[in-house]
DNA sequence: TGTACATCAGTGAACGCGCGTTCACTGATGTAC
DNA sequence: TGTACATCAGTGAACGCGCGTTCACTGATGTAC
């Protein structure tokens, strides 16, 4: 790596530490461009060179600390437990995560989860990875009997995250909405699901 | 009805009116309050007199049709299919209605999904009317044996509309994405829950 | 019924704000010869 | 190895934009007496 590169890593890396700070100590509204590239030592327009808008600052700094949230939580996973306790000690831990700087997140979600694909790439890979790490959880459970091998995994991942993303909403909408309340109605959700729905022939 | 009354009524239709024929019309970055206020022939200061924000004249505005849409296909849905059927008809309907405006509706949701209810008080109620009678679908399919007695309706409606909101949000995010492919999916996702997925004890 | 006052919908102009963007530039670093 | 030039990260100031908000106001309508 050059001279040049390196200290061009350098500045990036300065503007989303003060970046991270600031999302953190100060209420969103004041968290101009202007105020991160103070608080960097660098100029406003040194910013936009190294990310072209306010949204990708944001997602370049926050999908690092949620990553490390899932992949925190997926490892302090319990074991032992059913499909359902697993997938609710995931979905609670992501909850408590948001609910530490609410505002924060939804300024974030507001920001990126309506937008193309293309311009939310970094949070497209995420999610795409996660759905991935979701389709191998349910093709372990089809593996060792759990589940009805006829079980699709993909659709599967998609029924079980919508949940998680269902609920994550009215956790934003219900400012009173604790985590573990948010926990516990997804668990009721994945439990449900489960179980199925359609009254057995031989009852 | 005073004729103050009447008259201030008349001019908030006015606007509302005017405001819907720009959204329909022109880029959505181009409706401003200004142009809308332009267009219905007030003040831009007498389009704040009546709603608030932007926010709250598009969710006065746009909400009425979706609403509209949202019981145009209920009232044509086809009684002798099954629930899977029947629900995937609402939501190709939906897709539809959303795919002939996709970037007006995605600035739209972006400004109302994650908001508090309390901020958004006409799409809570509008939500919160839609679950009541996805949990009447259930009952009645409950009532008529094809649902199991245990099924709890209101989760039970939460895990089919979050299957619905989270293919609504791959739909915003990938442009090339068709109402039909959307529904297709939701399809998979209701069949694939109410065929349930635990392998059954007797196979 | 008439008068005098209160209410209030709507006006039009102005303000400060943060955003994205542009500009000509500086000066350190890299590279071709 | 040295020189001359090219590249490019970063600068600092300025711009236009739409937003929400405020202001003193006008004039029609409603109401108390």
């Amino acid at each position: 790596m050059n001279r040049r590169e390196a200290s061009k890593r350098e500045t990036r890396h300065l503007i989303m530490e003060a970046a991270k700070k600031l999302f953190m100590e100060t209420d969103v509204d004041r968290c101009t461009m202007r105020a991160i590239a103070k608080k960097a030592g660098v100029s406003p327009a040194s910013v936009v060179v190294h990310f072209k808008n306010k949204r990708a600052l944001m997602e370049a700094t926050l999908i690092e600390d949620i990553d490390r949230n899932i992949q925190c939580a997926i490892a302090s996973m319990p074991k032992e437990e059913d499909l359902a306790e697993r997938l609710t000690h995931l979905w609670r831990s992501m909850f408590r995560f948001y609910a530490v700087n609410r505002d924060l997140y939804r300024f974030f979600l507001t920001r990126t989860v309506f937008e193309p694909d293309e311009e939310t790439q970094a949070m497209a890979a995420d999610t795409a990875g996660f759905f991935n790490y979701l389709g191998g959880l349910i093709d372990q459970e089809k593996q060792e009997g759990r589940l009805a091998p006829g079980v699709d995994s993909e659709i599967m991942a998609q029924i079980l995250f919508s949940q998680y993303f269902c609920v994550l909403v009215m956790f934003f909408r219900n400012s009173a909405m604790l985590p573990e309340a948010a926990a516990d109605r997804t668990l009721a959700m994945i439990r449900q699901t489960l179980a199925g729905m359609t009254r057995l022939p031989n009852k």
